[in-house]
DNA sequence: AAATAATTGTTAATAAAATAACATTGTTAT
DNA sequence: ATAACAATGTTATTTTATTAACAATTATTT
């Protein structure tokens, strides 16, 4: 029998949405309103309130017919399923432009996920900190990986040295990577690999624009 | 009958293949490479030689059997699905952290995709040039993106500010959005829209993370 | 020349995800 | 009271995406 507390097996979109919905229901939360209706979460999301419905009944979680869903415990409820109890501890290698945003943006959002740790290669970077964060060497990776038993890093290095840096981050002891360079990079499969290209995204909006234009113009072939 | 050169009906996810396919592609031709087999494209990206084979055939592309595919030709052939003839302009609305970010990483890259303007409001980014980038007002927006006929916009104004820019764009006539902030925006049906959140991302990592983990101590309920 | 191996291209099967259908349940209006 | 309504929760169906199976082709080896 299917344990109401196993959540091994929810589709993987689920999982995304149920971030995305958390950080709706934050805001929400913020603007004072107690309770929602999946419609609204649906709204929001750009997706239909069965949809919605359907993810709160594969984590289990059942709304009152008349109000809706309560805010604070759907989130805390989100929550025991995304976040670990004791935390997980992030690390930045790449202390640059997009490096810096991320922290930026980052930084204090999320308090079951903190990024600890920035390193770089820059003598001019390595000692500074941003926005709380410290950025060592480079060279001290592993070290302070193993220290602090940080489990996550996000890269974004020049895109050259993506690989030998995944490389080292894997010997450290790294269980998850969300890999930001253009390079594919590899890992052993124990290790979580997420990887994202802004250009694949402009170049899928590129084309869905250069379709939804042939198309008023009656053209039907490339 | 299909015709072998209507492209509209393929799969979401084999368009950003594709442009994926294309990055290799041209990595490899780069490094002197002529011709590639569909597990090597394979390999790179991570997925499976048939998957690679089955998206090539739906775009209707041969190899040969023991040369595999013509680098050179693959890359023209996706340009064609995937790029407007004409090529298409890009705006960037808030010249901040990240908005700088991704126009040094996207600058130069596509020759059929180009950032030409960006805007901010902040009076001591205006009237700069962010590599080659000029940097406008945002009260010109709608002026600018008229004159030059952008199409595309893509969004890194703090999120506070993020409906009401996209309102504006979406009155300038653009055709397609990309949206950073983490407030998600509405946008009328003839808008293509895509929303990109790291924290989303990074919570995915660590929920895959928590279960690697609990996994291997044998828990199987949370 | 025959057997073997490596590869493509395509159809068939499976799996994952989204959508639709609908029963159920309170609430409000008549 | 009863009907109409507006929600939720769940099962069934459909759609989309991936994977498997395999025939066809050509180079290489025996
Ligand atoms: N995925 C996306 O959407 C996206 C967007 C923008 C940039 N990028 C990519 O992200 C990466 C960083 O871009 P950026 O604009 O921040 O570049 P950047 O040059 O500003 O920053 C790179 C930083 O990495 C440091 N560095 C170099 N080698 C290192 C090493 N081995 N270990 C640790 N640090 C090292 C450099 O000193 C520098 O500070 C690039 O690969 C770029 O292509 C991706
Ligand atoms: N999706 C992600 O992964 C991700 C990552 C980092 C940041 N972000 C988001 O991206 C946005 C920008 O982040 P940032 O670090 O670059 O912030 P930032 O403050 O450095 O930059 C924002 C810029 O927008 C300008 N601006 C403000 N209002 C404007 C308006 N109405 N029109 C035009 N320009 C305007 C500001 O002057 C500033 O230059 C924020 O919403 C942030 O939350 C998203």
């Amino acid at each position: 029998m299917e344990d109401r507390g196993t959540f091994d097996h929810l589709p993987h979109k689920t999982i995304a949405r149920l971030s995305q919905y958390r950080r709706a229901l934050l805001l929400c939360l913020s603007r004072g309103k107690s309770h929602i209706f999946s419609h609204e979460i649906a709204t929001i999301q750009h997706i239909t309130p069965v949809q919605v419905r359907r993810d709160l009944m594969l984590i289990g979680y059942s709304g009152t017919l008349r109000k809706g869903y309560n805010i604070k415990e759907l989130i805390s409820l989100i929550g025991n399923i995304i976040d670990s109890e004791e935390g997980l501890k992030v690390a930045i290698v790449g202390m640059g432009n997009l490096g810096r945003a991320l922290i930026n943006y980052f930084s204090g959002k999320r308090h079951k996920l903190s990024i600890i740790a920035g390193f770089d290669t820059n003598p001019d970077k390595i000692g500074n900190t941003m926005n709380g964060v410290p950025c060592y060497s480079a060279t001290r990776m592993r070290e302070i990986i193993e220290k602090e038993g940080i489990q996550i890093a996000i890269i974004t290095v020049p895109a050259e040295n993506a690989s030998q840096t995944a490389n080292e981050l894997v010997a450290a002891g790294i269980k998850g990577l969300l890999n930001y360079t253009p390079k594919p990079i590899d890992v052993p499969e124990y290790v979580y690999l997420e990887e994202y290209d802004m250009i694949t995204t402009l170049e899928k909006v590129a084309f869905y624009v250069k379709m939804k234009t042939l198309e008023e113009k009656g053209i039907t072939t490339i």
